[in-house]
DNA sequence: AAGTAAACGAGACGGTACGTCTAGTCTTACC
DNA sequence: GGTAAGACTAGACGTACCGTCTCGTTTACTT
């Protein structure tokens, strides 16, 4: 008998399945391990022992450290993608800010997010992976500001799709880039004063630097 | 390795006069090492047996691969710190942003940057070390272009140093930030018409935020 | 593979009956993987896809490599276990020692059969296995050839059995230990010459030292 | 013993020399393992804990599990290699029966024992460690007793030296056979009766089959 | 024709050991 | 005392098999 019509996912394979629970407790586990131990001394062997789970069912899972740990992190990043509006762009960049910054600041994301982006830059699949876990989701938050400051007449609806995009892609590097710098490399804290000095000036600049708002609103 | 003539140096005490070479030559085969393998498969035996050194060397010099490489890595920083004066404050930071990011495009500081600080934030002495041979020279560029910045009218002079102070600290995360972003995170390219646009954004927003600060409660 | 006809076998077990092809199938496979691998090298795994059957089928047979592995040689064994009578008891015991070495030069025999019995010397059950399935069979020449010597008057007959039984473990031994050392520790061949020279020693000593020697001496 | 004069290598390798006590550690501990575990169960992480000692001390010495072991027995076998006269060829041949059984009775070597030269059925190298660690060093034993024996006048002198040696060959496959077999396969004890009947058959075979003795005793 | 019970293939699972690799230390002889 | 060479302990690596356990499916022998 063939499934009538979609053949796609029926229990098809044969075989025992694999394990749910086990891949929420190896993801559970990733992240307790990271949180006591750090990206450095993070050992696929232990994570599989705090799962309760042999290594090989790691392997099965991930090629290795790296895929892994990107894959614990990115259940992180999805918590925070719903954006309340805050009434005006400065507050809701602000708040943005403050959210990405409260992410960076637990030690699960902070010792092991340099660390993957490290090692990506000789792995164009664990980059890729990063992006599509981690990074994108994000940028997505980036639109949706720019979505709700065209609306309320904070910021001009640009006419080229290619340059909306790119004008994305930079404010996503600029916001992203200064809260991790800010966060692990000076190593100060990403407090309220911080994120509207910072904020002000993005905002300035984008008054400033983006072409004229249309005259009508919407 | 042969010492280029006779005797190497003339002191009373046996042993000491082999370091100058065998410093620079390990620095050497360090950044060798990166270019070839990257940090994960860096290896202390690796860097040793190509500088023609014995382990032992090594290890009575750096306490472990991330302070060597932090050295390493160092020196290469040390070369961009002179800035040249192109006249506007756009076109100095325009310079900035290129020669920064023409820095992390090679392949050697490119794997060991995100490295080093992704193990700085479980270790402060590495973290300080990263930040005086790395990090604080490179703000100097910073307040370097805001003088000249200054001088030239564009910006105000900034009367509370504290306040100075953390605006360049500001300034700093938000340069470093994007450009470490994009070259590492997004992995784009910094080309001149990034450079372009990210500069025209921080200029103006530089412009239209820092005047009126000081006496700002809100 | 249909059964021709009928009813193949007659068991009032209910459920589907164990597939006879999958036995020989399994038997076969692991002689192929013994004289392409060897012992150490092969696996459970390694013979149930030359069989093409899953592991379980393997295991619910058989209770490891090692049982596997006797079953499999013991095949072997059972073709040689016709004598054909040569006229005399050199002839024939000349005859048992070349016929046992061509089964041992036999590479599935050859790396077999000392693992199963290094295996045995910590498993009683495994050794009953091996001589049930391997020793004893070997045995019954022994006594076929002493019957029909004392038929043609070259041996005398025994006639307490305790004595009889303990003389033909001490002349099986003696056969079977110096082939086998012969062949497998001194590696040396055992070729016609050797047999003849080996059985001269065994016949002579026979002769002289059973008990009461037959009428006719040397 | 010290080599007063010629020096046979002199500390000319460079570095730390490999530490005579670890070997004599790894030795025992891989009898004591063998005693307790067998061979199929013995790793070599287990020795190395034993020992007190890293795996990599191992794997620097062996190169595997079989050449360790080989070394770890051969030992044992060194130990046995004296033979008093006991005044007859069947007493001296009842004595090296009786040696050689109470070695094989031993846990270390009844379980080791097959297990390398069933290894060995695959390996030349192991197969020539083997026969010069344990099995040549045995011959010399048969060698001796039929000097003795000649020199009482028990068995002849054999003129050519390719028969001597040949027959010395046999009757070590023989002897070491017949012991083997009736320990380790028939699994049944080689006690002072069967040692007397086995050497009785045998001697009876030598003075039987073996040439003519020369006309004049001592 | 339907029901039942075991065997079947596939493959995931918890384990154990493998043999290799690296970190960082220690020991030797040389200079 | 500094050095090169290399042995040392400790422990993670990723792989290979082990023998067991689900799955969904197939194949007989009942009813």
């Amino acid at each position: 008998m063939n499934p009538p019509a979609g053949r796609t996912s029926r229990t098809g394979r044969p075989g025992r399945p694999r394990s749910p629970e086990a891949d929420l407790a190896i993801l559970a586990a990733t992240r307790a391990a990271l949180v006591e131990l750090g990206w450095s001394k993070l050992t696929m062997g232990d994570v599989a022992a705090r799962a309760g789970v042999a290594k090989t069912t790691l392997y099965r899972r991930w090629a290795g450290k790296s895929e892994l740990v990107v894959d614990a992190v990115a259940a992180l990043f999805d918590a925070h993608l719903d954006l309340p509006d805050r009434g005006s762009l400065q507050a809701d960049v602000e708040d943005v800010v403050l959210r990405f910054a409260a992410l960076l600041e637990r030690p699960e994301t902070k010792t092991a997010l340099m660390a993957v982006v490290a090692e990506s830059t000789r792995d164009d699949a664990l980059r890729a992976r990063i992006r599509s876990a981690i990074v994108d989701r994000q940028k997505t938050l980036v639109l949706l500001g720019r979505e709700r400051a065209q609306a309320r007449g904070e910021l001009p609806y640009e006419a080229d799709p290619v340059t909306a995009a790119r004008n994305a892609d930079l404010i996503f590097d600029v916001i992203a880039g200064a809260v991790v710098h800010r966060a692990l490399v000076s190593a100060e804290p990403v407090d309220p004063d911080w994120a509207r000095a910072f904020t002000a000036l993005l905002v300035a600049g984008l008054r400033a630097a983006l072409p004229q708002p249309p005259p009508e609103g919407r």
